[in-house]
DNA sequence: GGAGAATACATCGGAACCGATGTATTGCGA
DNA sequence: TCGCAATACATCGGTTCCGATGTATTCTCC
């Protein structure tokens, strides 16, 4: 008898969901070689976080054995041929639940949640376009406080590390911005 | 003769920089054992980007076999007994190493920027604080956009999505606030 | 007195990431 | 014409990351 069954869990990673989001989501506009892909997902988040070419090839062999995206080869216009990607009807089908149900990182972590807003719109449905934003709002309400004085949350003003008070600063103003936006379009959603 | 030398790179991993430099930032303060630096460490990011247990233990033993900390075993107060952890000498030189010349993802990931500003009073010289925060700011004026029609990159107002226009009505909010932020505290350094 | 949470650590395996490097071709400026 | 940048892809190795799981103790609530 064995101590444990040796399940494959398929197990969810957290931290590729972003980039195999962005692939899917850039392919369901339409199709793109490796190269523009790159270009394209370089402008959306590689100010902030650059994704190596090492990473994005891998990737893309992954979507595509999975089926959700496929390859021809088409003759290089400049240089070498190029593997055009298209997404298939289960691609689509895969951007729309990621889109619908979003991991709590996606939702926690600014660089994953501007992924998923760029690409929110092919939620088609309204109503669960709300859900998700309602989500992130409700995430930004939660009381979060980033230093504790055993468990007492301190606020920014009462120490006197700059640097710190300039985290609280910070996180409240974008917080705030970010939690009017999501009132106002989430109003204009349910017209 | 071979066809390359197989040198060992000592590759920087820019991942890893955000949990070993709270590890050292936290440990440059006092003494902790593993339970409460997690406890420290989910504090500080763990509502955006929590922290696996499976993550901390190996990245411990990883300074401490880089010298840059030291275990001492503790009976437990509690419960099972504790390692102590306690910075060297090494671990503290390193520390401010790697806070006053932050990879360029320290800078442009607000999720490691915060982790650098948490801890950037541990860099005594204001003029090495000052630069860096600096650098911080030089990114932030960087005309950065997130989508382009071809070259041109395209305003808020320009497309009729309304979420990637919230993406970018909230990181221009964001870079306002810090921004000003930045060029307060600058002017308080300087004194 | 039994269940469950909290304390406190640890290992293993699978997956994802990145830097370095390689291979070609085309276009452009010096 | 020489070299460099851009286009366009690919692999390898090393490292990190995480979920699942295990072990053991103590405290609290029912």
């Amino acid at each position: 008898m064995p101590l444990r069954e040796h399940r494959t869990p398929r197990v969810v990673r957290e931290d590729v969901a972003m980039l195999e989001l962005a692939i899917l989501g850039f392919l369901y506009d339409t199709p793109l070689h490796g190269y523009e892909l790159r270009k394209r997902i370089t402008a959306l988040t590689g100010h902030v976080r650059p994704i190596a070419e090492s990473t994005l090839y891998p990737a893309i062999k992954r979507l595509e054995k999975a089926g959700l995206l496929e390859r021809t080869t088409e003759p290089g216009a400049v240089a070498a041929p190029r593997h055009v990607l298209t997404l298939t009807g289960a691609g689509g089908q895969e951007l729309r639940r990621r889109l619908a149900e979003p991991g709590r990182r996606d939702i926690t972590d600014e660089n994953r949640w501007f992924t998923v807003l760029a690409f929110l719109r092919h939620l088609d449905d309204p109503a669960a376009q709300s859900a998700v934003l309602r989500r992130r709002l409700a995430f930004l309400e939660e009381p979060a406080s980033f230093f504790y004085d055993g468990d007492r949350p301190l606020s920014a003003e009462e120490f006197d590390d700059p640097f710190r008070r300039g985290i609280l600063t910070i996180a409240r103003a974008t917080s705030r911005a970010e939690t009017r936006w999501l009132r106002e379009t989430l109003a204009s959603l349910e017209d």
